[in-house]
DNA sequence: CCCGACTCTTGCATCGTTGCAAACGATCAC
DNA sequence: GTGATCGTTTGCAACGATGCAAGAGTCGGG
């Protein structure tokens, strides 16, 4: 920049003025600056102007595996919604580790980042604690980790509990939940499974929860093999906890002669791309993604601005669910033979 | 930094020292600076740091999709392999702009990052010209954009090849490749495709390539429905460019009730996770993404080592492409009718 | 007992940019 | 003609860290 300013003849300031766009410069200056600007190739430095300014641009995304497409299709669109108001995103992967979310939590990237979306797989309520982090800070999908963190997601146990009462119209009775594990979205997504089968009144006797490490394709597929080896009798439904669940449970049941949806309804919740893609199509609740991306950079933004911490606690309407619709594909289309 | 230097009864210059692990520092400070260091919170500033030093320990890898699973994955085993070197990942999405891609090539990134890595799928040749930039930049996947840029990927040739070839061991003769577009990989994925064909010497009647807009399961679906509702007899084996494209045909082709790998036998390209899981399971050709990963982060490296510009061009093995291996699934497993 | 060598600590300048407030010149009203 | 006002430009300091080189203190050898 200072030789931009010497070889316009004028000062740093003016330089910096033209710039940043400052209104008070006179064409003639401007246009000679600018002259010079792109003669040299003058490329602003954004370290020195997040130094001063304190702001740097970015935003950071924290999910746990950048290479499960859920995760893929939210950085995308977090992505999108950032490029629109000129912010970058710096995407991390936790890698599930607890300790990495541990550490971003207790603002290992400030000064990288004006603010932090933190999709926090594993984070059990007790490392958040109750202390609010002196940095902007979203948390995305997780709806109680900590009810003073500001968070934006869907209604888990709304979505799961719409997907089932789905099965259930079908005419699905016996409906295996597949995913549960010791995550909070893992409970909340079994107690939508819970209320909807209480409400359709299947007997107890019918209801099944199985359990899984991760909600990966290999879980899905794993567990449903594991149970159709089993001597139970076999279920006429498939609920399960995300579509790489889903998928597994798709290809095990084909593995296996398990025609879908004639003797087996399958649905989840995501409504990944792949979705519309599998054998056959699978029924899937979509979240809306943009709406997520949207909400959650404006919650930034508001923490970001000085008026923060005059107003305490989120505004109610901060906290309320993102919308969700049941996208129904062939994967559902269950009809039980009469009688 | 000043406070902690205040309450340690130090220097700020000391407090420097302790941070960056200087030798000469007595234990007692040490402890005692380490101390006022947690008591206070310390976190050292980034943009401080690399204002200062000319290095931010950033590396910004743009990909034309996040969302693609290819991508998606790759970006993964980029950040996986940084992170094993102190290194984060700034993930950009350029969404297929050739403008964004422009821009990343003539330098809109620098300073944010101490190398770029670029994934380039839609620039032309033209595009990049023969200037070579002033920071440290390999490209990633294209294999002839620019000789005089550093990049890394498989060889797409050969890796055509190969599957095509298989297709040919398998019995398939009248095999269609997938994916024509204008991309120097589409060109290179074209020419193994007609090596192949030509050293299997299939009638020039049989060969046929089917060009394409992009690279995505839509775009594969539509294509091969093209082609089952055409007059021309059918093909007995589908190659497409990438696995997306190959997703879309395997449902196109389900769709329509042509079984696959008994009528028609597919293979493509990526071995993204979802192939495993497809009806029937895709074989596809796998390239290794953690040495595609490791090699470009070494050629960072070396391209930001003082001594880079005493040797010239980039040495041959630099150049080399990386390995890739053929995933044989039950996809390709085509026997023709005897006689 | 003094001096050099070594260890530990420190002050100053600096990276590239922007906030602040003053300086400058011109225009305007009285 | 003079003071107030406005638009335009500028110098200085600062953001938080590190490179450099010198200062302070300690030890051992001559």
């Amino acid at each position: 920049m200072r030789d931009v300013a010497e070889h316009a003849g004028v000062s740093v300031r003016t330089v910096s003025n033209v710039v940043s766009g400052y209104a008070h410069v006179s064409p003639s200056t401007r246009e000679r600056v600018q002259r010079s600007l792109d003669e040299l190739g003058y490329r602003m430095d954004f370290l020195a102007k997040g130094l001063r300014s304190g702001r740097t641009g970015f935003v950071a995304l924290a999910v746990p595996f950048l290479a499960e497409p859920y995760f893929a299709e939210l950085a995308q669109a977090v992505i999108h919604a950032a490029a629109r108001r000129g912010i970058t995103v710096l995407v991390e992967s936790t890698a599930g580790d607890r300790e990495v979310e541990r550490r971003i939590l207790s603002g290992g990237l400030t000064n990288v980042a004006d603010g932090v979306l933190l999709s926090a797989l594993t984070l059990p309520a007790a490392d958040v604690g109750s202390a609010v982090p002196d940095f902007p800070l979203v948390m995305l999908g997780e709806h109680s980790v900590g009810d003073h963190l500001p968070r934006v997601g869907i209604d888990n146990v709304a979505a799961a509990r719409t997907a089932v009462a789905h099965l259930v119209d079908q005419g699905c009775r016996r409906i295996v939940a597949l995913g549960r594990n010791d995550s909070e979205n893992g409970r909340q997504r079994t107690e939508g499974y819970r209320q909807a089968m209480a409400e359709a009144k299947v007997r107890r006797v019918n209801w099944l929860v199985v359990p899984v490490e991760d909600w990966t394709r290999a879980e899905g597929y794993a567990a449903v093999q594991e149970l159709l080896d089993g001597d139970g009798p076999l279920p006429d439904g498939v609920f399960a906890f995300n579509d790489a669940l889903a998928v597994g449970a798709l290809r095990a049941l084909d593995a296996s002669g398990v025609r879908v949806p004639d003797d087996v309804a399958v649905a989840s919740i995501d409504d990944i791309q792949e979705a519309a893609y599998t054998h056959p199509p699978l029924t899937s609740i979509a979240p809306d993604l943009d709406a997520i991306a949207e909400r959650a950079l404006d919650l930034l933004e508001r923490q970001a601005s000085p008026d923060a911490e005059a107003d305490g606690p989120p505004e109610p309407a901060a906290v309320e669910p993102t919308p969700f619709r049941l996208v129904v594909r062939r994967s559902s289309q269950f009809r039980p033979a009469e009688g």
